[in-house]
DNA sequence: CTTCTGTAGATTGTTGACAATCTGCAATCG
DNA sequence: CGATTGCAGATTGTCAACAATCTACAGAAG
């Protein structure tokens, strides 16, 4: 009953597009590698039809690009275009955070900061592992809560596409405090009902990240031409 | 010649794309309205799969969306919506004032005055079909400068759908003045170099688009259910 | 008269096949 | 020996046909 469920839900190019998704995301399908129609039509059973629909959802989303008679390539994102998509990702987070700011509710501050707190055990604990995880569903939480469906859209694509990036050092160790204590700035300007002040916090909060991962993936680079 | 090097370049499903979008941003196809694959490849005189493809490709773009089993309807985007679309919009034109106030050389400030007083005299001769393409020109030639390519390209696809929303009457008599004072002020901080009152001024200006729109919907809506 | 059911037509979903194009290697010519 | 041309295999682009699903209307039952 549930592949009834599924197929009477998701059209076949839907799910396509979510299982290629997540072969590229989860390095299956490594950035600048060509990708056959053929095989992957082979290894998910299908006809090239779908699959190419498929395909041109993920172009549109920037995963892959199509070059005329030569095939899709998965998108290698270098961080000049890192850069691009921070500072747009910092814009719409900012924005998020001041439609908070303006909206929230107590029960929201009261999610936020227990949110907080379960990432500041972790940060003490050097527990990245789990740090990992919660930070993200912070992040993803804030977007839902925002209560604006295109902004959340729109956020969502970028980060996708931060994560054709490489440098999966995201935050190394002594990181993890100190984004967590940006967070908790965050936070503050929501419950104080600052609009201002949380758009400025969640912005520079992101700005930092990308400074952050920048930064090591310079000094990465650099240690590996040596 | 250009036959050919137009199928060199442009792919089939791409032509379709944007001759399709073309024809839903011109009102043939009205929103709400469904869109019917025989039909369309029949008057573009291809196959149902380049036409398939082309479709994925607006619907990740949000001008169509698809409904399994019942086919593709042209996106209708209501008054809830296109706020959310401006709020985002505003977002992002912010980030676009902002960074040109970073970099903007002298030309590019003599670019904007010049467009600035060419909008200016259509607004006194309340000339609004010059002053309309004027001030499209106006915000993409700022959202092309600011140099982000991911930024622009995420602008482009929202201004795009606000399209789908149902008020042609963008902007009337009164407003154009108001809205070129504002451009003033915008010009004027990216010429003080000044990235925090750019980004200000220019997200402030689409907000306040927003709601000279909005209030016009809503009145047009009162006036047509009396 | 209203409601339900069944059927015919239309439309979308998917497939497999054919045509066009590209890639890589080998043979030939200068 | 290097460069160029030609060919074979592989891959993408497009199409037409078939299967599955939905819509709308007609007819029968309550």
């Amino acid at each position: 009953m549930d592949d009834l469920t599924v197929l009477r839900t998701r059209s076949l190019p839907g799910v396509l597009e979510k299982e290629i998704e997540k072969a590229i995301l989860g390095g299956e399908l490594v950035p600048g590698g060509r990708v056959n129609e053929n095989a992957l039509a082979g290894h998910y059973g299908v006809s090239r039809g779908p699959l190419r629909e498929a395909l041109r959802t993920l172009q549109a989303a920037g995963l892959v690009v199509s070059v005329p008679n030569r095939g899709y390539f998965v998108r290698r994102v270098d961080p000049a275009e890192a850069t691009q998509i921070y500072d747009v990702r910092a814009a719409l987070f900012g924005l998020a955070g001041e439609t908070l700011a303006r909206r929230a509710s107590e029960d929201l501050v009261a999610q936020l900061r227990a949110r907080l707190d379960a990432m500041d055990e972790a940060a003490r604990a050097r527990d990245f592992e789990a740090y990992y995880p919660l930070n993200l569903a912070f992040h993803d939480y804030i977007v839902e809560a925002a209560g604006n469906p295109v902004l959340a859209a729109h956020y969502r694509d970028l980060v996708k596409r931060l994560n054709l990036f490489r440098a999966r050092s995201l935050v190394q160790g002594g990181g993890l405090a100190v984004s967590n204590a940006e967070h908790r700035a965050m936070v503050e300007a929501v419950a104080r009902r600052d609009p201002a002040a949380a758009r400025e916090t969640f912005a520079n909060h992101v700005a930092r990240a990308r400074e952050r991962l920048l930064s090591a993936e310079s000094s990465a680079a650099s240690a590996s031409s040596t």
